[in-house]
DNA sequence: TTTTTTAACTAACACTTGTTAGTTTTGTAT
DNA sequence: ATACAAAACTAACAAGTGTTAGTTAAAAAA
């Protein structure tokens, strides 16, 4: 369950938004309780620490990430189908929170444990699980004989980084979007 | 000229090391100075400011894409060929200074007046050189008929994380490296 | 109305930040 | 050996850091 109503969750969606902006260290509670119209130890009242903040924000979306993930390297349907699956739904927790992607992919090397190692397991999960996907689609010959490290790192990387693009183009669509996004990682630009 | 040795070269190279670990506001001139086996305040016998260190990782490899890139779109070869070639320097350029490119990607937001705009400018332009391959590519029917914007952002996050890879890949031979990521940034994954 | 709870406030803490001033050491040329 | 420059050092600064204690105002429950 995200956290978007009442106080706590006034500060959570202000972080995230400021920790995009400027990054975790760069924040400080006094900016955070400004960004509000508040006091900095007002704050303490809602949170017991910035390092919570900064946990909320992270630990809820890669748990997302993970829940998606799992229910759809099981499922008994092609390759092609999965990786068009998972495309979408990781498109959506995107669109859904845009800043606490961004200060999930920035900022998730200022966890402490043990919730960094909770994170890293999860990140590694999901990469593990995108591999096994690829690697079925090679031995079923649905995808070419290319390195799957650098297939798995590139389609990473840019779904990784799409709060950037939804960011510069507000205009475009979800749906516009997850089918343009699927056809070029999926099918490649050159005819 | 890229500044690697003497002590300012020192500096800058293990600024960029722990710029890229902890990020810029994460990394205090007493940390930057204990790396290197010094006070703090001796480095301001070399350098003048925190800022300075920043500005000097960032705007050589800026400047070093742009060079790069701007002998390429205006040669007359196919847009592959125009394509390939870019790939290649991009990734030369990462390989030559992976700590930098980290620090480039992660921390240009934190450059001040006047590089940051001197930093966007070049940004933009390298980003705008490459659109405007992609378009040619598009009229010529090279390549596919796919929206430009999500190409060019999905090639560009590609070779802008690539130093992730290389980092976790550190075995993988630069050449082996260049031609991968041409096959799969090219022509996809999908058989 | 009175009581209790929630959430704001002010003030302060111990510590860290980037940077400067002034001094001492180190290495090089005369 | 002497003089000079380069680069290290100590000490300190003003400002900013996350956080706590104690207090007051507002809202809800009794």
């Amino acid at each position: 369950m995200a956290q978007t109503d009442g106080r706590k969750g006034e500060i959570i969606q202000m972080a995230s938004k400021l920790f995009r902006e400027r990054g975790y260290s760069a924040v400080s509670m006094r900016d955070l309780a400004a960004g509000i119209g508040v006091k900095a130890a007002s704050l303490y009242n809602h949170i017991s620490s910035k390092q919570e903040i900064l946990s909320s924000i992270i630990i809820s979306i890669a748990e997302r990430f993970t829940e998606g993930m799992n229910a759809i390297v099981s499922k008994k349907v092609s390759v092609k189908n999965k990786l068009e699956e998972m495309i979408d739904h990781h498109i959506q927790v995107m669109i859904d929170n845009p800043d606490g992607i961004a200060c999930l992919n920035n900022d998730w090397v200022h966890l402490k444990e043990p919730e960094l190692t909770y994170f890293l397991d999860m990140r590694n999960g999901y990469e593990e699980n995108l591999r096994k996907i690829l690697k079925e689609g090679i031995k079923s010959k649905e995808i070419k004989q290319v390195n799957v490290e650098v297939m798995l790192f590139s389609m990473l990387s840019t779904l990784r980084t799409l709060h950037l693009l939804h960011e510069k183009k507000k205009g475009i669509k979800t749906d516009n979007l997850k089918n343009e996004v699927k056809q070029i990682l999926l099918t490649g630009i050159m005819n």
